[in-house]
RNA sequence: GCCCGGGUGGCGGAAUUGGUUUACGCGUACGACUCAAAAUCGUAUGAGAGCAAUCUCGUGUGGGUUCGAGUCCCACCCCGGGCACCA
């Protein structure tokens, strides 16, 4: 036989597979059906890399497994090409951007061929195609006829050098990414997208799916639902009461009577208000100004040197006790979130503590902490008249006029009934969660479809004139008004109304990479369709997805949206299920051999062409799989590549030196057994790296054992092996004799009554340390156990002369003497 | 700063979820084969002490619970992911 030679067989069995079309899903067909998803790649025109290729292969294997234990797999592919890292490639290297899609999506699909994965590429999809993104335009329609997608001014990051609105990602240390120039804020019109109607049934309906316990975590913290109390706090001018009022939302009215000030966001409508009265206007003015230049992360990251500014001039009343307390405008205090405003309680909260120590603000104590946490250290210190630490936790009521001695948790109720009856509050529920930003000033993207009328207003574009398509132009770069280039197309943007006829103009605004890949997987349930998004029918089949996985870096924009976007289908009766993902898991990023991530900027990215050309794909994507744990990001590692090719040598050298055994010996049916349920459990928990260790073990094993491997233990290998190694096993199958693909054979069950050791070690430990071990019978009893342990010599000199106290036995691992 | 993970040999990691720490792989050393090298095969490989049997220590740091802690609890340190216009 010849040596393994990866190259010469993995191109045939591709071309084999492929031409078979053995992996194409079947619509409706009888066996269940088992939809399988990876995230869909973005044709970046830095290709493929071996980041990609990871939750290609193990996703590979889980679908291979599947569809030999008979079900109806469908594992799809297709691109999500829209978005900005095109838009900024066709800039840099003069191709148009459709061009370079195109040429970026030849590659990576070439790429990914050579890795002999089972996808269905008769489902490819392209959310560039006019054809798919009429559906995603569709969706948005939908979004608007029911009053979900609507405009609103909105601050972004502007340039002013370059003239466009960047991405939070796009400003470093406040300055542009592109030129260096400081960045600063503007208002542009922005179409916005009703989530946080959603909210909460994104929270509760998490119960419903199989998610990693910290992607759910992630999730609900993101939306960040609070439930809470909005106080309406009079403001004064020097002279008398104005009719203005501050409302905050705090989630601690039990500590009111411990607010000492109120901080509002810089962007507050009252300091606009109340200029007039304001009598540091002008360094209030400048403050605004000031943290316009910030960008939100480090408003609330400099939270230890937290700058503010008092309004001079105008004081808030405290409702439940009616004391005059200043008003400060500080940054940490954001216009987005509650009402733009708080009670600053310095004593119960870390924040306004630090603020308060700063400005030299009055803290009063209004929570005594419970007993039971006390002992360990007060947790507000009061050591010569100054505290050290703000308490934030629950207690008992002081200083709090009427409602001292009370618990808190019972204050906050009747604080804040005592406000509503004076109606100066009422409880609340405060997100975390914003409306998502959905226009993009940007030329790739899908264009939004909507009609500005002078008479009739936002008038929608009649979905038979669906899709509307993005003009081919050559001028795609950004015009510098802030506007998308489309607006600079005027034969495109002047038509005709759809309502009145009369003249009007098409909103020039495309949108964000997230709309085509919120949907995505419902098209590949009929991917061609022009009916409709996809045939009720195929939906119902093939949805929900059953397994989904992708990276964590998606758990709060991506995996979120489409939840999102699937409720309201699901609303709108084009979805059937209210969840689309059944089960969610999640891989770790490959990170280069230093460590760092891979990047193009440090030369440190692994092509999986190089090492496929090199080591073949089965062991790239074996390897791949046995680097580390699935979910956690790993290091690559060149020569954790060549353990693994070794190991196919090695499967390749049994196969040779072992075909022409009959029988195998009992050992090696057992052996062979115990790998088979390994396989089954490590694969449905994702343990990939340690299926492929056991394979190392049973491959040693056999080595080890050669005469006892015979043909049948041989099959069972292969078949086993399928799935991770699709090549060579195929190869070696046929090499056998076979003639159907070792793809079609069905899936071994294992034995349970194989895996009954008979004789066990039993640990022997004296105080919890291991002293002896001893062979012993599976079912030994205590007082077999105990009574062998005593008599063992090394036993014996550990308890001399002691009193044993006490013996632990644990059935079949170990017994314990306690001296 | 906030939210979520992680920290075990020289390195990537394993540990049936409270019960033999270091499986499997890499690397290294020695040996076999070879004129030689590579490849391959064999042996060893946490640290310290000892001729040895063996003993002590050891899962980021400090404390705790337990017969027994990598695993549970408290405090701290370090690293990674996310923070809304990258995808």
């Amino acid at each position: 036989m010849e040596n393994y030679n990866p190259q010469k067989i993995e191109p045939k069995w591709q071309k084999y597979w492929e031409e078979s079309g053995f992996y194409r899903a079947e619509d409706f067909s009888k066996k269940k059906k088992q939809y399988i998803l990876i995230e869909f790649p973005y044709p970046s025109g830095d290709g493929l890399h071996v980041g990609h290729t990871r939750p290609y292969a193990a996703l590979d294997a889980i679908s291979r497994k599947k569809r030999m234990e008979g079900f109806n797999v469908l594992y799809p592919i297709g691109w999500d090409a829209f978005g900005l890292p095109t838009e900024n490639y066709a800039i840099k290297k003069r191709i148009h951007p459709q061009i370079a899609t195109e040429k970026n999506i030849a590659n990576f699909k070439k790429q990914i061929k050579n890795l002999g994965l089972s996808f269905d590429w008769s489902r490819e999809i392209n959310t560039t195609d006019p054809k798919y993104y009429k559906w995603t335009q569709w969706i948005f329609l939908k979004l608007f006829e029911k009053g979900l997608a609507y405009q609103a001014e909105i601050p972004v990051n502007w340039c002013p050098s370059c003239k466009i609105g960047l991405a939070n990602e796009e400003v470093v240390n406040g300055k542009c990414e592109r030129c260096g120039a400081e960045v600063g804020e503007k208002t542009l019109k922005q179409w916005m997208i009703k989530i946080t109607a959603y909210a909460d049934r994104l929270i509760d309906d998490l119960k419903k799916v199989d998610y990693p316990e910290k992607v759910k975590i992630q999730q609900i913290n993101w939306i960040g639902r609070s439930e809470g109390v909005l106080i309406k706090f009079q403001v004064k001018d020097l002279k008398s009461k104005t009719d203005e009022e501050i409302e905050v939302f705090t989630t601690r009215p039990d500590t009111l009577f411990g607010c000492t000030y109120l901080v509002v966001a810089p962007e507050h409508p009252i300091i606009e208000k109340l200029k007039p009265q304001i009598k540091n206007y002008r360094f209030i003015e400048d403050y605004i100004e000031k943290s316009k230049r910030k960008s939100e992360r480090e408003r609330i990251s400099e939270i230890k040197e937290k700058s503010g500014a008092e309004i001079k001039g105008i004081k808030a009343v405290n409702p439940v006790n009616n004391r005059e307390i200043p008003i400060f405008a500080a940054d940490y205090v954001l216009s987005s979130y509650g009402t733009g405003a708080i009670m600053a309680v310095p004593c119960h909260d870390q924040r306004d503590f630090d603020f308060a120590k700063k400005y030299n603000l009055p803290m009063i104590e209004v929570i005594k902490p419970y007993e039971e946490e006390l002992p360990k250290e007060a947790p507000i210190v009061v050591s010569n008249g100054s505290f050290r630490k703000a308490y934030e936790g629950e207690g008992v009521l002081i200083s709090s006029g009427r409602f001292d001695g009370l618990d808190s948790k019972i204050a906050k109720e009747r604080i804040t009934e005592f406000l509503a009856k004076r109606n100066l509050g009422r409880k609340t529920i405060c997100y975390k969660l914003r409306d998502w930003i959905f226009s993009r000033q940007h030329y790739w993207g899908e264009p939004i479809p909507i009609i500005h009328c002078e008479k009739c207003g936002k008038v929608p574009v009649p979905e038979k004139d669906l899709p509307v398509e993005l003009p081919y132009i050559e001028k795609y770069q950004p015009t510098g008004t802030g506007e998308s280039p489309l607006a600079t197309i005027s034969e495109w943007v002047n038509v005709k109304c759809p309502q009145c006829a009369g003249p009007a103009k098409r909103e020039t605004d495309t949108m964000p990479n997230w709309a085509g890949s919120n949907w995505y997987f419902m098209r590949y349930t009929d991917p061609k369709n022009d009916k409709s998004l996809a045939d009720k029918n195929k939906l119902k089949y093939w949805l929900p997805v059953d397994w989904y996985n992708g990276g964590f870096e998606h758990t709060t924009l991506h995996l979120l949206y489409s939840r999102f976007i699937y409720k309201f289908l699901f609303d709108i009766d084009i979805a059937l299920q209210p969840e689309p993902y059944k089960r969610r898991t999640s891989h770790g990023i490959v990170l280069a051999e230093d460590g760092r991530k891979m990047s193009k900027s440090f030369g440190n990215v692994i092509n999986p062409d190089d090492i496929i050309k090199e080591y073949g794909a089965d062991t790239l994507r074996l390897y791949e799989m046995f680097m580390g744990p699935f979910d956690q990001a790993i290091s690559w590692s060149t020569q954790g590549v060549k353990g693994v090719f070794r190991f196919l040598e090695k499967v390749w050298k049994l196969f040779s030196d072992c075909q022409n055994n009959k029988k195998s010996s009992k050992s090696a049916i057992k052996e062979i057994n115990k790998l088979n349920k390994k396989i089954d459990n490590d694969l449905e928990a994702t343990k990939f790296n340690t299926i492929v260790a056991a394979f190392m073990e049973f491959i040693n094993f056999a080595l080890e054992n050669k005469p006892e491997i015979g043909r049948d233990t041989l099959k069972k290998t292969l078949i086993l092996l399928s799935p991770f190694a699709p090549h060579i096993t195929e190869e070696l199958w046929h090499q056998m004799g076979h003639e159907e693909s070792i793809h079609k054979q069905s899936w071994p069950k294992y034995d349970k009554k194989l895996l009954k050791e008979k004789i066990i070690t039993l640990v022997i430990q004296v105080n919890g340390k291991v002293r002896d071990k001893v062979e012993v019978d599976a079912n030994i009893s205590e007082e077999e156990a105990k009574k062998l342990t005593l008599e063992r010599e090394k036993v014996k000199r550990w308890i001399e002369g002691k009193r044993i106290k006490k013996v632990i036995f644990v059935p079949g691992k170990l017994i314990n003497i306690v001296i």
